[in-house]
DNA sequence: CCTAGAGGGTTGAAGCGTCAACCTTTGGCT
DNA sequence: AGCCAAAGGTTGACGCTTCAACCCTCTAGG
């Protein structure tokens, strides 16, 4: 490859390792968390999660899937999931028979309110809590310069290697 | 558990949506990359790597775990294909016959440094090079709090990368 | 029309992580 | 010595994510 790997500094190196450390256990911890009190998985509680926020608690698979970072095929097998417990329904939509209308259930409903309080103090716990206010805005404007790289103004899409034309 | 859910000011809201986006893509787009140009996932260069730096390029399995952020099985399980891959071996500690050293081969020990400057290449693009100076001794600690709640037992690592530059 | 191709989702097989059960060795206690 | 619990790892089954293949619908061209 090249020659010349431009090898990271100490301080970027620790930082680094340090980031790779939460990535790899704040989604283990959050899903225990929700696992333990709420047999959610922490995708299941987002999928819930953002149809309870959305215009009459309903939003197509494809919009659902990009605004919680996960793939169609991802996205699909965890609906079906959660359809079979009755937390969701899936419609074919009107405009575009094409598309699914994933809505949340009263039931879904009643899951999200009652699964968001405890959710919600441990990611105090484990993160903003621990974070001064001004880390909070750092931590904001960090990671938001490091989405730009991971979702090149794409809301998550492409998966082929070489272009497709 | 349930007195007054406390919830997270707009500012602490988006700043924890963006990491949550951040945890979620991340590691997706590192195991692509390693996938990609070495037929290795992020957490089997993880112990490659933590090998490569180690006296004697040996660990014990338990250390070895600890040291990459993961459980023991997921550790035996990785070692076992990394070993039928010919990058490591596995033998029984003389001092203490439970325990099991991980000690990698010189075939694990090229394929380290073959891959690395790429990967760092990688780190570098989605992360580092996107951060200011500043940036970086921000995100260093904050990720130093974060681990202080996620891991209680505080074994954070010392570091030591494979080459200079 | 009707056909090609793209957009939207779903499905099934394969691979990886988790959990619980298990085996072996070590160390403490009598 | 003898026993029992804990420490260190491994294994197998199960669940979730990924990937590729597939189906249906919409749109554009001829």
């Amino acid at each position: 490859m090249t020659d010349d790997p431009r090898w990271l500094s100490a301080r970027e190196l620790q930082a680094w390792m340090r980031l790779e450390a939460v990535a790899e256990l704040l989604p283990a911890a959050l899903d225990h968390q929700l696992q333990r009190d709420a047999d959610l998985s922490h995708y299941d509680y987002l999928v819930l999660a953002k149809l309870s926020e959305a215009p009459d608690r309903t939003l197509r698979m494809s919009g659902l899937a990009a605004s919680t970072n996960a793939t169609l095929p991802r996205l699909s097998h965890v609906a079906a999931r959660l359809e079979a417990r009755g937390y969701l329904t899936r419609t074919r939509a009107e405009d575009d028979r094409r598309a699914t209308l994933a809505t949340l259930t009263e039931e879904g409903w009643r899951k999200v309110v009652a699964t968001a309080p405890t959710h919600v103090a441990e990611v105090r716990r484990l993160v903003v809590d621990r974070l001064s206010p001004e880390q909070v805005v750092q931590l904001d404007a960090i990671a938001l310069a490091v989405l730009g790289a991971l979702d090149p103004e794409n809301r998550l899409e492409a998966q082929n290697p070489v272009a497709g034309a």
